[in-house]
DNA sequence: TTGCTCCTCACGTCACGTGAGGTGGC
DNA sequence: TTGCTCCTCACGTCACGTGAGGTGGC
């Protein structure tokens, strides 16, 4: 191990520094080290841990992959085994969560329903026990939601969406004569998708009919600096950022065919 | 502990059949014996395990329990303490549970899209560490969609989506004036809002209207058991279970209003 | 001299999985 | 006699958390 006297450390950083600005604790950088995940670049005679820039940027690689949900194993194949398969990897882990998902919500669901008959119980000495143990609506079949919203312009309303409100572009598809089909935009917790108007179903976009079926609501960790992104973005506010009596912050906004969102976080209490 | 003769096993069971009949190995029952969760009614003369009825039913509870996502020392103390209060221990278990899910959702949509830059990549030797490192998608502020529809009949069509359909009702709020302001629905993965008809924001009915400008997409395990239960319970379907060529088996159907959902699942491959 | 950060063990976590080595009933 | 189930230790898992007891730099 390399030991460098402490007029050397000009571009080292220390554990604890380390570990402040990665988001992790001393600890878990003693671990990485343990497990040969994330060595330091050197030590002082005393003993302490350096990481130089090399190390530093490692590290955050390893936070990154870290945040995917792959385990310590698999980042450090990732980053050091140049044949290992982390596409593959991912593609599997993709699949997998799929199916925790579908667990905890299912749970979740069950969960609530027990509780809102527990709620509705006249008989408050009627056993939660015996209602969980004879409960059938644990399993509830209904998995996934996606919203489709409809437009008349496909790509457009991909772009404004993705510009001014912030989505994740996903794909674009186009008929062979050029024509969008449909269109994926991502959400934190799952997909949007845009549907061109067709009369055979009879769907049409608020553009043309000048009223709405149905808005989107979307949660935000900040209303206001979402509210001031948006603005900064031309887009064209409804009413501004207001605590409603139901419990949420929210402001609203209407996009290039008119759409409303609103955008909103729950109030404390 | 009590020994019995083998002459008077008689409604009792040994460990290896209870572990098979609840879907747990042997060692998990050894586990609960040791951590004093449930201990076997008797042993015989050589020290085998024998549960009696009631220690299979206290099972059968810690198994329900168990799936709703309890740890086993809460559920010691569900089926033990009767001063404990289950019914608060599941509602703050919901709320984990929701971030749990919110996060697993945003690394989902977060891994997809990362691996939909992949695939769409020209170059293939682009670096997929390098894509991650740099993606910012990771960190979307975007967190829950919830899905807000417009109906004329507020308690009507919350009493369709759940008893035609199979949502999990949830509230139904009125005004002073006993007018529906605001209903909810529970989908495996989230909430669905309904809202009444209102000028002030240009939101109407699909019955009101004859067109929408939204559509809903659910997916569920099976497509046809789905289709069998709605047509079965009066459900207006638009199209059979069919398998479309962009991946997913679905079907069609208009709730009381005229809305259109479709119950889709993803094909294989 | 006083704090603060740093160091190295080393046990604990949660719900079992997985042998190791051996015994009693059908 | 041969399988099968059963028994009791006891270590391993995963990514650290949490002290215990002590040292070096500002």
């Amino acid at each position: 191990v390399l030991r460098v006297a402490h007029d050397h450390h000009r571009n080292m950083i220390r554990v604890g520094d380390l570990a402040e600005a990665a988001g992790l604790t001393v600890r878990a950088l003693h671990h990485y080290e343990a497990i040969g995940l994330l060595s330091p670049s050197a030590r002082t005679e005393a003993g302490h841990r350096l990481y130089g820039p090399g190390t530093v940027e490692r590290l955050y690689r390893i936070t990154r992959l870290r945040r995917l949900g792959l385990s310590l194993d698999q980042i450090g194949r990732a980053l050091d085994d140049p044949n290992w398969n982390l596409a593959g990897a991912l593609r599997h882990h993709v699949s997998s969560v799929d199916t925790q998902i579908a667990a905890l919500t299912a749970l979740r669901t069950g969960v609530s329903a027990v509780l809102a008959d527990v709620d509705a119980a006249t008989d408050p000495t009627n056993d939660l026990l015996e209602l969980i143990t004879t409960m059938s609506t644990l399993d509830n079949p209904l998995r996934r939601r996606i919203s489709i919203l409809v437009y008349r312009d496909l790509p457009a309303a991909h772009a404004y969406l993705t510009d001014v409100f912030g989505f994740t572009p996903g794909d674009v598809t186009f008929d062979p004569d050029g024509n969008a089909v449909h269109a994926e935009l991502y959400a934190g917790d799952g997909v949007i998708w845009l549907h061109p108007e067709t009369d055979a179903f009879a769907l049409a976009s608020p553009q043309t009919l000048g009223k709405a079926t149905a808005t989107m609501a979307v949660m935000v960790d900040d209303v206001d600096e979402h509210h001031s992104v948006v603005t900064a973005k031309g887009g064209q506010i409804v009413y501004g950022p207001v605590d409603q009596p139901y419990g949420y912050r929210e402001y609203s906004a209407r996009d290039c065919e008119g759409a409303l969102w609103s955008f909103m976080k729950e109030l404390d209490q």
